[in-house]
DNA sequence: AGGTGTTTACTCCGAC
DNA sequence: GTCGGAGTAAACACCT
């Protein structure tokens, strides 16, 4: 919830913990309880990346952004329980590193900050266009650029031929390059030597056409997450978010119209509500999301 | 020093 | 009963 509540689609611990903190006054106490098991679960499971800062971003920490395949983990966008594990294979693992540093070029923001075409707008010459990847539905079958099938059946020497955009979108970043980028690249990311091919394949016009932008997660007309959570379904032990008493439910705060509007609480449980079945509850949708 | 990130281990609970 | 998800504790390393 944090993090795709975010602008930015990406958030540092410390703006995670304020905005757990901030919605759910439960969690004003007892907080290196919590905040030790949201550490453990951002690290411990796939379906969040972390994006390392760039050199003119001083602090601790990473961001941590959501796997752009994570989308399809609750069952029906429901964000009380999930389906499965969101697990990220060994080979796509390696991918899945690349996804970090696109899902950060992809974003508007940091497109326009580096001159680069945005999602929406025209190509600009000499630099690919950035892909779309799909982040919530898998069912229509689309494999984004970085699925194994793909990565193995793509002939990358006319790619590599045409320039490459990484390195001068890095650059534009605050990224040495080009002479340290390979240092910088094994260092942040170990054994992706892959890298370069990999990300300068998935720049090429090739596919542009490709998925829905990460920016239009909840604001796409095709929304593919409710904005209301629902339960998958009814049980005496989990109750529906909207069965508890004195809770408010807010789905702009799931999925903000507007990154100016400031959503109220999110869930604000009533004094002395805090049973273990409730709390139990709210640990998973704040932490599992 | 304190925050951040990783890993392991344990327990609880629900689904099958 | 087994399995896997989830919550927590704890140890440790690294970074600012």
């Amino acid at each position: 919830m944090a993090i795709q509540s975010s602008t930015e689609k990406m958030l540092p611990l410390s703006d995670i913990y304020k905005f757990i903190m901030d919605r759910f006054p439960y969690y004003r106490e007892n907080t290196q309880r919590w905040q030790n098991s949201l550490r453990h679960n951002l690290s411990f499971n796939d379906c969040f990346i972390k994006i390392p800062r760039r050199p003119d971003q001083p602090g601790k920490g990473s961001f941590w952004a959501l796997h752009p395949d994570c989308g399809d983990m609750f069952e029906n966008g429901s964000f009380l329980r999930r389906r499965k594990r969101f697990k990220v294979h060994r080979a796509e693992h390696l991918a899945s590193k690349n996804h970090q540093m696109i899902h950060y070029f992809h974003h508007p923001h940091n497109q326009t900050k580096l001159g680069l075409p945005t999602s929406d707008g025209p190509a600009v010459a000499g630099i690919g266009r950035i892909p779309h990847f799909q982040p919530y539905n898998q069912s229509s079958g689309f494999k984004h650029p970085f699925a194994i099938e793909n990565i193995i059946g793509r002939d990358y020497k006319g790619v590599m031929s045409s320039g490459l955009p990484l390195a001068s979108m890095m650059h534009h970043l605050g990224y040495p390059v080009p002479s340290q980028l390979s240092n910088m690249v094994s260092s942040m990311w170990p054994h992706v030597g892959m890298m370069d091919s990999m990300t300068s394949m998935a720049m090429t016009q090739e596919y542009g056409h490709f998925g829905v932008p990460m920016k239009t997660i909840c604001h796409a007309p095709t929304q593919t997450i409710p904005a209301v959570p629902v339960p998958i379904k009814p049980t005496a032990s989990l109750p529906s978010v909207s069965a508890l008493p004195n809770l408010t439910v807010n789905a702009s705060s799931m999925c903000p119209p507007t990154s100016a509007q400031v959503a109220p609480p999110l869930l604000e449980p009533s004094p002395g509500s805090h049973s273990d079945s409730k709390t139990g509850m709210l640990h998973s949708v704040l932490v599992h999301s």
